[in-house]
DNA sequence: TTTTGAGTTGTTCGA
DNA sequence: GTCGAACAACTCAAA
């Protein structure tokens, strides 16, 4: 039997740096298979990340058809189909890149222990995170709590390794009659909405895949970067990377990225100050932080990070998490958010922060009802990253925010779209408002709102709470856990 | 073991 | 308009 490999494609959808994909290459003719998971054990993909999901395998598909490789697309429980693959292809070398989800890391397991048992090589490898989870580590060896010492510990180990280049060659290794019942055709898959069809925005808004990727991280290093630190703040600005989606499916990994901002930064593309460039490493800080979080706290997800939230006296109030979620709060800056999200699977990061403190606090909806909804509508939706930071500002996951902060959403929209631009990029209703009033639009007189075409209760919402109520009701639930 | 300094992103109030 | 203080106390991480 000749060698031959089997490389398993995850979260990994890239063929640059990509070190499992190398292996299987360097090691003779390779399938490259994508499985659709349809474990039972395994947290089901939303819709706006599936709507990603099917236009990245396309273009991976492509990518890999340029390279003389196929792609071969199945769905169902990789428990069961990669030993059958195997069995049927008699590889044998298998390869992949490492996931840190509690379910992932157990499947991923079990299908190694399965494959060894039978003579088969399994090699496991990391191409989505600077450092795994469990290298690093306190003083006396327990996992970090507090962002800014993990981060510390992690610069203190020096520069991460330098990304690999695609693999120049891959033979594909033909697919057994045995096997062609289960490969699918792309549509097959199922992944787009069709009837109706809610994507438009999406198409829009995003390219997914590697090159997309590779375009997205060019522009940001390019443009953006220059004045990132302050500039990352304002929504109604193109500042910020918009790279998540990318990272979330691995179409360019963080180590990638880290040394095309250094090369940025060397090579003086960054006009600003250095800080720009360092604030975004720290960013990518943030994602490697949530990874090493959900590793060493698995349901992350699902329970309060400190055990002591678990008597917070959440509100059920369905009529309002509806209206938060539709974008139909009347508060602005929020339904602006909760707008961007709906339409394009992404929202600016200052107006997470914004909707995500108006659900908990204001109407002290749980987080995990946000996080849920963030899940499903979110093309960067990401296992640990969405978790991480909706308990954060919860006030009950790790580093957590203080819990006298209470985002002031007229004073947030202000402060951060000052000229309403982005307001008015989202809620079309209230484009004739003048800023700042625009933020407030129950502050203005009759006349002015007459003038503007706004009819309120009508045309657009009246808040549907009072903020300063809403903040001190939050505050009496937050005193009422007690001390510690 | 004990001590010490520090901890992503805010708001309000009063001088 | 601007500025500093108050808003709880706790826990983390390292010395």
């Amino acid at each position: 039997m000749s060698a031959s490999s089997l490389f398993w494609f995850r979260d990994d959808l890239r063929l640059a740096d990509n070190p499992a994909l190398c292996a299987a290459a360097a090691h003779g003719p390779v399938l490259c298979l994508y499985i659709l998971d349809e474990s039972p054990k395994r947290r089901v993909l939303g819709g706006a990340a599936r709507w990603w999901l099917s236009r990245s395998l396309a273009a991976l598909a492509e990518e890999l058809g340029a390279r003389g490789g196929r792609l071969v697309l199945m769905r169902g429980d990789p428990a069961r189909l990669i030993p059958m693959v195997v069995a049927a292809t008699g590889v044998d070398l298998v390869t992949w890149n490492r996931r840190y989800e509690a379910a992932a890391i157990a499947l991923d397991s079990e299908v190694k222990r399965e494959l060894t048992q039978a003579g088969t090589t399994v090699a496991s490898y990391n191409a989505s995170l600077l450092n795994e989870p469990w290298q690093i580590a306190t003083g006396s060896g327990t996992p970090f709590k507090v962002f800014t010492p993990y981060w510390r510990a992690v610069r203190a180990r020096g520069e991460p390794a330098a990304p690999a280049p695609a693999p120049t060659q891959l033979r594909p290794l033909p697919l057994p009659e045995s096997l062609k019942p289960l490969a699918l055709d792309h549509e097959r898959l199922m992944l787009e909405p069709t009837a109706p069809d809610w994507a438009g925005g999406m198409r829009e808004a995003w390219i997914p895949g590697e090159a997309g990727a590779t375009g997205a991280v060019s522009s940001f290093l390019g443009e953006a970067i220059a004045g990132y630190s302050e500039g990352r703040n304002r929504p109604d600005k193109v500042s910020t990377s918009r790279l998540s989606p990318h990272l979330r499916f691995g179409e360019i990994g963080p180590r990638q990225l880290w040394h095309a901002t250094l090369a940025a930064r060397h090579a003086g593309e960054i006009p600003g100050s250095a800080g720009d460039a360092e604030k975004f490493l720290s960013e990518i800080g943030w994602r490697e932080f949530s990874y090493h979080l959900l590793f060493h706290h698995p349901d992350l997800a699902t329970q309060n990070f400190n055990a002591r939230f678990d008597a917070f006296p959440w509100r059920q109030d369905d009529a309002a998490l509806h209206a938060w979620q539709r974008g139909l709060t009347g508060y602005p800056i929020v339904d602006a958010g909760m707008r961007e999200l709906w339409t394009t699977g992404w929202m600016h990061n200052r107006v997470r922060m914004i909707v995500a403190s108006f659900l908990i606090k204001h109407l002290l909806i749980d987080w995990r009802e946000g996080e849920r909804w963030f899940w499903d509508t979110l093309v960067d939706a990401d296992p640990a990253n969405n978790p991480t930071s909706w308990q954060w500002v919860a006030g009950s996951g790790a580093d957590a925010a203080p819990y006298f902060r209470i985002f002031n959403p007229v004073t947030q929209g202000e402060k951060f779209d000052p000229d309403g631009t982005y307001v008015r990029r989202w809620i079309p209703e209230l484009g004739q408002l003048p800023a700042p009033e625009i933020h407030s639009p129950w502050t203005l007189s009759p006349g002015k709102l007459a003038a503007a075409g706004v009819r309120l209760g009508e045309t657009y919402p009246r808040p549907i709470i009072d903020l300063g109520f809403g903040r001190q009701r939050a505050l009496d639930a937050l005193a009422s856990l007690g001390r510690a």
